[in-house]
DNA sequence: CGCACTGTTGATCAACGTCAAAACATGTGG
DNA sequence: CCACATGTTTTGACGTTGATCAACAGTGCG
């Protein structure tokens, strides 16, 4: 049983025209929609104005999350062009949603107009729904990722599935959209480590770069076991006192 | 179940009626729900049947995740009373959800008729959104905690998550419905480490133990941050080169 | 009683965070 | 165009955290 995820986006990554006339749920609500752009950094929506627009996002890249007392920075969510945020989730407390690349193209559908809309029209309420599952879709896969144990893992399963969501489909090609403080700070783990776990893929050939952002995945398998350099470990002895999850 | 052990139960924990005949979302669905119990350890839905209900726990608890090719488990969510699973979301790729609770109660809501009764009711279109985004704040909240860096903060922050959703409220008193084994794999940790973390804060005061599944809440705060034992250390200086994110 | 599972504690060692510094990239104003 | 400043990426050295192995105590059960 392994993991081949089948995303039912299709590609993308930075083509704007692709994806703002694409078909999606709020496709009726276009006409409503007010798009508007964002600089590098310069923030989309806050818990301070408390959520007045649905939004989806059409070109470029944002970060969600919260920095915590202590000063660290801690990324919920990565929005790549079709995903929608600005759900209305009570507890947000002190999330807030930043640009990552110059110039990014966000739609913003009023929330009150698309929710009297929902009420009266099931369909758009069922797209809502939709929508909702996309989230929920995004946040699971990024729970997997973060659960991982090693360094490596993380990082590896993180291209893999970066490469994914910006192509729509298995691409072994992909152009990150963000540094490495924001892939660590994302992945929850330092800067220096993420570096360093792609320059041993590199080193061992599993990836090649062209640039610092673009990325070739030369052995997709090896990205995502994140197996250690040398030596096999023997395998964790099965702990026969928990049961099974999924036959 | 005869023992001499006065359990500590505080409220809403494990008291079905108080969930079961609680006014939720798809109340008016409950005619058509079929309750179900589970024994420990035993399957409530797996990606083979795939999902032909819609799920609501209303005694008990379980958990959703998947094993690894390599043996290792990782759960993706806990569902306690209340909550809502059975989301249609394509790429489930080997999930599973268990009873963690011997006779651990379930509500089955078919599946086709929620949807059609949808289509007629934007009333009850808009509940089911409601429910996804209860889900999306289950996932976000346990981001949050996977996200932190130190065993001891996850740790901390867990029984602090535990404590507000077995209790809908602040509680101080939790009596933990999974084993260590359960919490290392939700935390992405081990359990000797849970172990550790936990003995931990009881030395310190910081939580005290009546045996080792109720625990009660002495320092809030502290748990939250999760502070090492002693020394002080100097506060990570600022990383100035990043954005603010939340003002 | 023995057996299976759960929970705790100790010792060891590698992975990773932290500190430090340098190479590289990018932009801004002269 | 260069000089300079600012941000990004990489590499090295070092100390601590936490995974792993191992052993044992507590608990429930047939």
């Amino acid at each position: 049983m392994n993991t081949k995820v089948c995303r039912v986006r299709v590609n993308g990554a930075g083509d704007e025209s692709s994806v703002a006339s694409r078909s999606h749920p709020l496709e009726k609500l276009d006409c409503l929609a007010l798009t508007q752009r964002y600089h590098r950094g310069q923030e989309i929506s806050s818990q301070t104005h408390p959520a007045e627009y649905w939004y989806r996002l059409l070109f470029g890249a944002a970060r969600r999350g919260v920095v915590r007392p202590d000063g660290r920075r801690q990324i919920i969510d990565l929005l790549l062009p079709g995903d929608f945020f600005g759900f209305p989730v009570h507890d947000e407390c002190g999330f807030a949603v930043e640009a990552i690349i110059e110039d990014t193209r966000v739609s913003c559908y009023p929330r009150r107009r698309v929710e009297t809309l929902a009420n009266s029209d099931p369909m758009v309420a069922g797209e809502l729904c939709q929508i909702a599952f996309g989230a929920i879709s995004r946040l699971q896969a990024q729970l997997l990722i973060l659960g991982r144990i090693t360094a490596l893992e993380k990082v590896g399963s993180f291209l893999v599935d970066m490469a994914d969501r910006l192509s729509g489909g298995h691409a072994d090609r992909v152009v990150l959209p963000i540094s490495r403080y924001d892939i660590a700070d994302y992945l929850g783990i330092s800067v220096e480590t993420v570096s360093r776990a792609l320059t041993g893929f590199k080193r061992r050939g599993i990836i090649s770069l062209a640039g610092t952002r673009s990325i070739h995945i030369v052995n997709r398998d090896a990205l995502e076991e994140g197996k250690r350099d040398n030596h096999h470990r023997p395998a964790p002895r099965s702990r026969n006192h928990l049961p099974r999850m999924a036959a």
